[in-house]
RNA sequence: GGAGGCGUAGCGAAGUUGGUUAUCGCGCCGGCCUGUCAAGCCGGAGAUCGCGGGUUCGAGGCCCGUCGCUUCCGCCA
């Protein structure tokens, strides 16, 4: 093998190379034999060259490159040579030049394969992971691989030259039951006791601003014991900072920085300085959603004005029980939209626990079709108060206000998509401000933070927090893009006293406090200075970047949607002394009988 | 936990209102070919149509059940 070892990459070559011996290794990926002449594109994460037997070539050589099967992996030793002029090839970073053979040796052959292995793999996703060692040969997976290796290696370098720390924090924790499911590790040393794996790093890194770590950042694992989604894994990973002695606007312009760098470093794209700010109230009341995609307008008119003066009772009846009537203009969409796609799109609204979607057309007369009849005397009106014009769709929603936002931003997404309105090319940010503190659970008829219990209520609630927590806003930011939350954060509750008053409020037991994160309020008595952080996706925001649906095409060894690894088939049983080791037995769920 | 979609050769797909030997492309095997770069041409092998049951003279297509995958809701920041 010594003496076949590369000298040079399969990316490597020009025509600067000509008249040079040179050894590649790397893979078979394509094998086109012409009779006489016969050519193999050598590949390496580098890059293809194009390898040439030429017609006089030993017989010996000949044979061998006839030989070699896809993916065979191989050292080729020849003689840099330029292509003829009509034979470059300008799709091709190497396409001037090529390498006519003198030697081939196969360092290892290859089965034939499950799937192919070219651009893009089109195979399904199950045969993909069980195979994910050649999935990630692909072209597009090493590119999206390389490209999540150049979005931390930018983040790093911003985070570090603006004084930032990178520290680890633990993954055996104690397990923290509020907000998502925990994955626990049972302990040998200790019968009965578990460890959990961090759904994020959030106690740890307030812990470090008591230190005085005061920049601190880490790109950590975190894991959640969930449903899988095309965005969402068990085990994903989080670009996660926290700062002492900052306002809101402080942890944004950081943010705005790093994102800027990430974005121009491995793409090469100039994002804007500031981002959009848009509060939750607008973001919902508009868009429908609080991780709008704001690549396309299509912002909601309130149609509850144009509700008392008609007969249509529903949309009456919903605003009497405190509801809202929403109305979404589709530009021109009158003709294009038949009852049968307006019901599909009536479909998507249900979902969301819509009970229907009214719609009528506008035309040079009036309005027609659908609940028209009813706001006929309106028409002019309601033209003019939506703003739409002759060929418009309009699509009217009446729900409670949450289910309105919701079912009729699912629509305007999905129109979003159907209507081809969102420039592929675009990425659009936003910081999604003023987050509810509080959300009111209507099943067990209490109060309940509407993120975690830690965020700070914005100053001019602080009075009026117990007597009406519905309205108080907390120092709690999103940051959106196309429609993704991207990242989540907030200024923390520093202060005990504060802290246990918002524990009052979801009636969180003090008692348990103390027993959860006792050691956290602990510290908030030595001292500890205000801060505040977030935590950024990183598997989204490489998904976005690379323009994918799935965080799964970005993530070197993902789990499918079931949480299971084709590959290893993991999760796994495990021996009788392990358990034992443990303490644990297992007690499978009863068959289901009948 | 719930809803929709899919399941046909190693892979991707087609398969009309149910009707002989289940079709196509890629890959695989054999042969031909002096410049291709998704090479081309000729030939060949390869499928109990996810599984189980039912309706029917006859099921890849219809019905019921079941399993798997997938998207979404719930869940999750």
């Amino acid at each position: 093998m010594e003496q076949m070892k590369r000298t040079v990459t399969c990316g490597g070559l020009t025509a600067k190379n000509e008249g040079q011996t040179i050894i590649l290794n790397g893979w078979v990926h394509r094998n086109r034999d012409h009779g006489g002449v016969h050519f193999i594109n050598l590949r390496d994460r580098y890059g293809e060259t194009q390898i040439v037997v030429d017609e006089n070539a030993p017989e010996t050589l000949k044979k061998k490159a006839d030989s070699l099967k896809f993916e065979y992996c191989v050292a080729m030793e020849g003689v840099v040579r330029l292509r003829p002029e009509n034979m470059i090839n300008p799709d091709m970073a190497t396409g001037e030049v090529e390498v006519s053979v003198k030697e081939i040796t196969v360092l290892n052959e290859c089965l034939t394969l499950p799937f192919m292995i070219d651009e893009e793999t089109d195979s399904n996703e199950t045969a993909r992971l069980k195979y994910r060692y050649l999935d990630l040969r692909s072209q597009g997976m090493q590119n999206r691989i390389i490209l999540r290796n150049k979005v931390t290696y930018a983040l790093r370098e911003y985070l570090q030259k603006n004084d930032f720390l990178e520290i680890e924090t633990p993954t055996l924790i104690k397990s923290t039951p509020e907000g998502a499911r925990d994955f626990l590790v049972p302990s040998r040393l200790h019968a009965g006791r578990f460890f959990a794996l961090p759904q994020s790093p959030q106690l740890y890194k307030q812990l470090l601003m008591v230190s005085g770590f005061d920049k601190y950042f880490q790109v950590a694992r975190c894991y959640r014991d969930e449903d899988a989604r095309g965005d969402r894994q068990l085990e994903f990973t989080q670009i996660d900072m926290e700062m002492s002695f900052v306002s809101r606007d402080d942890i944004f312009k950081i943010t705005e920085g790093m994102m800027g760098h990430i974005f121009k470093e491995s793409l090469g794209i100039d994002l804007p300085v500031e981002f959009e700010r848009l509060t939750y109230d607008d973001a919902m009341n508009f868009y429908g959603s609080d991780k709008p995609d704001l690549r396309f307008g299509m912002a909601f008119k309130d149609f509850a004005p144009f509700v008392p003066a008609s007969s249509f009772s529903v949309f009456k009846s919903v605003l009497e029980e405190g509801g809202a009537v929403k109305a979404l203009v589709v530009p021109g969409a009158a003709a294009d939209y038949s009852r049968k796609k307006i019901s599909d799109l009536e479909e998507t609204a249900k979902t969301y626990g819509a009970k229907g979607l009214a719609w009528m057309k506008v035309t040079a007369d009036g309005l027609d079709g659908g609940v028209s009849k009813f706001y006929a005397d309106q028409a002019e009106a309601i033209c003019s108060g939506l703003e739409a014009k002759e060929g418009d769709l309009i699509l009217l929603m009446g729900a409670s206000w949450k289910v309105a936002c919701n079912s009729l931003g699912a629509v305007r997404s999905r129109l979003g998509k159907d209507l081809s309105l969102i420039d592929e090319s675009q990425f659009k940010f936003a910081w999604i401000i003023d987050f509810p503190l509080f959300e009111w659970n209507e099943e067990e008829q209490a109060w309940e933070p509407a993120h975690h219990m830690f965020s700070m209520p914005q100053e001019q609630f602080l009075e009026t927090m117990e007597s009406d927590p519905g309205p108080v806003k907390g120092d709690l930011y999103d940051l959106v893009l196309n429609g993704y939350e991207l990242a989540s954060g907030s200024i923390r509750v520093h202060d005990p006293e504060l802290q246990q008053r918002i524990f009052n409020v979801v009636g969180f037991p003090k008692e348990v406090a103390e027993e959860r994160f006792g050691f956290l309020l602990e510290s908030f008595r030595y001292g500890a200075p205000p801060h505040g952080g977030i935590a950024a996706g990183l598997d989204r925001l490489v998904m976005i970047m690379a323009g994918k649906e799935s965080i799964k095409e970005v993530i070197p060894f993902p789990k499918n949607n079931a949480g299971m690894s084709p590959m290893d088939e993991s999760p796994a049983t495990v021996d009788e002394d392990q358990l034992k080791d443990l303490h644990l037995d297992i007690v499978l769920p009863e068959e289901k009988s009948e």
